[in-house]
DNA sequence: TTAGGGTTAG
């Protein structure tokens, strides 16, 4: 904690302090000053102005009301200066202010914001020793706290004990923050149902209630139960969508390439006089990029600058993500440098993309060297950077780096998700280090980590692709004696397994059984064992492998056709078929001029 | 109005 004359060299000089001082010597403005403590914490936008501020405030005699430090701590609150703002606190107590609710409030709020919940429940302590009744606002604090820590658990306890032990009368903001966690979590049938709860126990819910579980089922995928709820809330509730809940609509419709209905929806925004704000344009252009539609990105961004918006930070990464994604380092570059040009620090999601980039066209060595770039700039990387650069170097084949860096993220305490297992996994088995990726796979034991199913996925096409057929039917069998499903990922690597070995009646039960498990074949899974049954001269079931994949509205792709027209041409196949692969071939693959005898 | 909850990026 900062001592009272450490506070004072930290702050220096500014121009709100000798305004301040000026009027305050003249003397005659003495009382007008006092009076005008409230209208000086309204004009306070930065840190210094309110430090400057409790500072004289402090010397006055007698001292100025604990409701005018309140006010000021809340604005320096709501400058997010949360660790300033608890300092304040600190002060007032040792100046002997009469701390009441709003500053104990104010005080946990901070400790919460900072992900020091703990230290939330220690000022608790305050309204105890102080003889107040801790009320809903303090304890929607510490929920919001243990939320914001992924202490979910322990968030659902304290939320059953305010209303078991009648501490408090949860409101609209508590079930809101309850809400908001369990969405955390993926729980929304949960969220759901407190949604349920809080209006059976006569509690509206907000915009706010809606617009957190809109979004959640949005980010799920869940696009149509979302707007199952919105509909609800309109129509039933009569609550107006506002910019935030168009904001998570439009997103998730983008995302999931429902470009239609979020154009309605922006249509819609316009008709009611909401305007899209920084997030609507980044929303946009963040999917247009992550589609390689990067021309409609930058034109998003036009729009937004004609409309007097302008991007920030995560429009840029999402641009330069864009760039980086199609491996156009240059672009990537350029924006990244008019982005530094405004003013707008590069964090760690920029370099991670930038990285993604490099590695992405193999550029490794470039890579390490942005690496060590973003580290001297102090920023500090995180799962996504270390998943990135252990993949560049697997694709490199250098499994020795790939391997330190996953040790050294250990040490950096960054703990190593699903998606640094798939990639380790992954790159060892493309490295032809299946065993290495077996027994690391075993390792993991009976973990989260262990039921991926994109896990198997990659194990179960290592080993086939390495020759151990029978290690990839012992996985597959494995998965699903532990009840997880095979998605058709794992159908078609099990299956080429099966095709690269000759054993065509192997796959064939496998293909057969897709339907039955509800899992139907995909163009992958025809691609695969019309490739299968070429390589193995085993012509039967082509036709009819054809005819279905036509039915299904299904195309070839170049590499199988390619064979087909291998087979055609050493007089395998008769010419006849021709005519049955043109009506399975996209238009783009008949400009091959070695099809241009077909008609 | 002296305190609180919801939207964007790898």
């Amino acid at each position: 904690m900062m001592n009272r004359s450490a506070f004072i060299k930290f702050r220096g000089t500014n121009s709100f302090l000798l305004h301040s001082l000026s009027s305050f010597q003249s003397g005659t403005h003495k009382a007008s000053l006092h009076s005008n403590v409230s209208s000086l914490i309204l004009k306070i936008t930065n840190l210094n102005d309110a430090l400057e501020l409790f500072d004289e405030m402090s010397h006055r005699q007698p001292l100025p009301s604990v409701v005018k430090f309140n006010q000021l701590l809340t604005a320096v609150t709501k400058i997010k200066h949360f660790s300033s703002s608890l300092d304040l606190f600190k002060q007032m107590c040792s100046l002997g202010v009469q701390l009441d609710k709003y500053s104990i409030s104010i005080a946990i709020k901070c400790c919460c914001q900072l992900n020091r919940t703990k230290d939330g429940f220690a000022v608790l302590g305050c309204c105890f020793r102080r003889a107040i009744a801790p009320d809903v606002y303090i304890f929607n604090a510490l929920l919001d706290g243990l939320v914001l820590e992924d202490r979910i658990l322990e968030a659902e306890m304290l939320f059953k004990k305010l209303i078991k032990q009648k501490l408090c009368e949860p409101d609209v903001v508590t079930y809101s923050t309850m809400i908001k966690g369990l969405c955390k979590f993926g729980n929304n049938f949960t969220a759901l149902a407190l949604l349920r709860l809080m209006e059976q126990k006569n509690c509206k819910p907000s915009i706010v209630t809606y617009s957190t579980i809109i979004d959640s089922l949005c980010k799920d995928k869940m696009i149509d139960d979302a707007l199952k709820l919105l509909k609800e809330m309109v129509s039933d509730k009569g609550i107006l969508p506002d910019v935030i809940t168009y904001n998570s609509l439009i997103c998730g419709l983008c995302k999931f390439g429902r470009w239609d209905e979020a154009s309605k929806m922006l249509k819609q925004m316009e008709d009611e006089k909401i305007s899209p704000d920084v997030h609507t344009f980044t929303a946009l252009v963040d999917a247009f990029c992550k589609e390689g539609k990067v021309e409609e990105a930058e034109a998003v961004i036009n729009i937004m600058v004609e409309r007097g918006e302008f991007p920030n930070l995560v429009t840029y990464n999402s641009l330069i993500d864009g760039y980086c994604l199609r491996g156009e380092m240059i672009k990537a570059r350029e924006i990244f440098d008019s982005m530094t040009l405004r003013g707008l620090a590069p964090n760690v999601v920029t370099y991670s993309s930038l990285l993604n980039g490099c590695c992405k066209n193999l550029n490794i060595e470039k890579a390490v060297q942005m690496f060590h770039e973003m580290i001297v700039k102090g920023l500090k990387p995180n799962v996504v950077t270390y998943n990135t650069m252990i993949q560049g170097f697997f694709q490199v084949g250098r499994c020795v780096d790939a391997r330190k860096l996953f040790d050294e993220m250990h040490a950096q305490s960054q703990i190593p998700n699903q998606y640094t297992y798939r990639i380790v996994l992954e790159g060892l088995c493309n490295n032809r280090q299946v065993e290495e990726a077996l027994s690391l796979f075993q390792l993991m034991g009976n973990s989260k980590l262990n039921s991926d199913i994109a896990v198997y996925n990659i194990l179960i096409d290592g080993a086939g692709k390495n020759g151990k057929v029978d290690v990839a039917r012992i996985l597959f069998q494995g998965l699903i004696d532990k009840g997880l499903q095979p998605d058709v990922r794992t159908y078609n690597v099990m299956i080429s397994g099966f095709c690269r070995e000759g054993q065509l009646g192997e796959s064939k039960l496998l293909f057969l059984k897709m339907e039955e498990s509800g899992c139907p074949p995909d163009d992958v899974t025809y691609r695969v064992l019309l490739q299968g049954h070429l390589k193995n001269r085993h012509y039967d079931d082509v036709e009819m492998l054809l005819q279905e994949m036509d039915d299904r509205g299904y195309s070839l792709d170049a590499s199988t056709l390619s064979l087909f027209i291998d087979h055609i041409a050493a007089g395998l196949l008769d010419r006849s078929m021709l005519k049955f692969l043109s009506k399975l071939v996209p238009k783009e693959l008949l400009d091959d001029p070695r099809l241009c005898d077909w008609e």
